[in-house]
DNA sequence: ATGGTCGGTCTCCGA
């Protein structure tokens, strides 16, 4: 089973170059993030003509996260629990009904710019909520998979120019404890254990050249379950989408489990 | 060195 996230930034501008890598690609499952749309409005029927099931979990402009697959999802809950003021439509689960089941976590963590400040207690406020639901899960001791943009660069092998991240959400010390907390809890990060780096990116920023000067940073993760972790195959990042026509500036990330 | 680009929407904000 091949799963994936893709931070799409924006659905409608999205649509050509997200349809041309889910033909390409094909992953049985991929998690969205920047839908920036509401339910109502996301072009599920494209989707579901290329024989995915669609679950979103949208808002009106910003933010927004999606699950599409090709097998049947259960158990669909929307929003990240611990804080019913939460508005902000980052967090997606549900239950992958194959063979052997794999729960699915579709995420969009919060940026945290400017740091400190509000938005950056948002930030750690989430992730410890974040941290609460995988001692759950893995309390369960079920195969579960948490994917996403996680807006964290986890070492400074994982930046083409660390030093100009230094004070930066994505990269303050708490933000990397606070991923680290989770890795220490059992979670496997697919992708360091797969390819080691350095020089693995998933973000390019549209400004200043980023891409064409391959000025990156590794930000988009798939954490994996111990139960999932013992089924990890292979992980991968699609490079090249980030060459291709209106690109976003995420690419997908990707990991194949045995079925 | 420092300005630069997107997407969605209300003419600026978030990234």
């Amino acid at each position: 089973m091949k799963l994936a996230t893709f931070n799409i930034n924006g659905i409608k501008a999205r649509m050509e170059a997200l349809t041309a890598w889910l033909q390409a690609a094909a992953p049985d499952v991929v998690c969205l993030q920047e839908i920036k749309s509401v339910d109502e409005n996301f072009p599920r029927e494209a989707f579901e003509a290329m024989g995915y099931r669609v679950e979103t979990h949208g808002q009106k402009a910003f933010n927004g996260v999606a699950i599409l697959a090709k097998l049947p999802l259960s158990d669909v809950r929307r929003g990240l629990p611990g804080d019913d003021a939460d508005e902000q439509a980052r967090w997606i689960e549900a239950v992958v009904d194959a063979g052997r089941p794999v729960r699915v976590c579709g995420l969009y963590l919060p940026n945290g710019n400017p740091a400190p400040g509000p938005k950056y207690d948002y930030k750690l406020g989430w992730m410890a909520r974040m941290e609460a639901r995988v001692r759950e899960l893995i309390a369960a001791e079920e195969a579960f998979v948490c994917l996403g943009d996680y807006n964290v660069i986890p070492q400074a092998l994982d930046a083409a120019k660390p030093e100009a991240w230094v004070g930066d959400a994505l990269y303050l010390p708490e933000s990397r404890a606070a991923l680290r907390r989770m890795a220490h809890l059992g979670l496997t990060e697919a992708v360091r254990t797969r390819l080691p780096g350095p020089g693995v990116y998933t973000f390019w920023d549209f400004q200043a050249g980023a891409w064409e000067r391959n000025n990156g940073i590794r930000i988009d993760h798939v954490m994996l379950s111990p139960q999932a972790a013992d089924r990890l195959e292979e992980a991968g990042v699609d490079k090249a989408v980030r060459g291709g026509d209106k690109p976003s500036d995420h690419v997908p990330v990707w990991v194949r489990l045995a079925a």
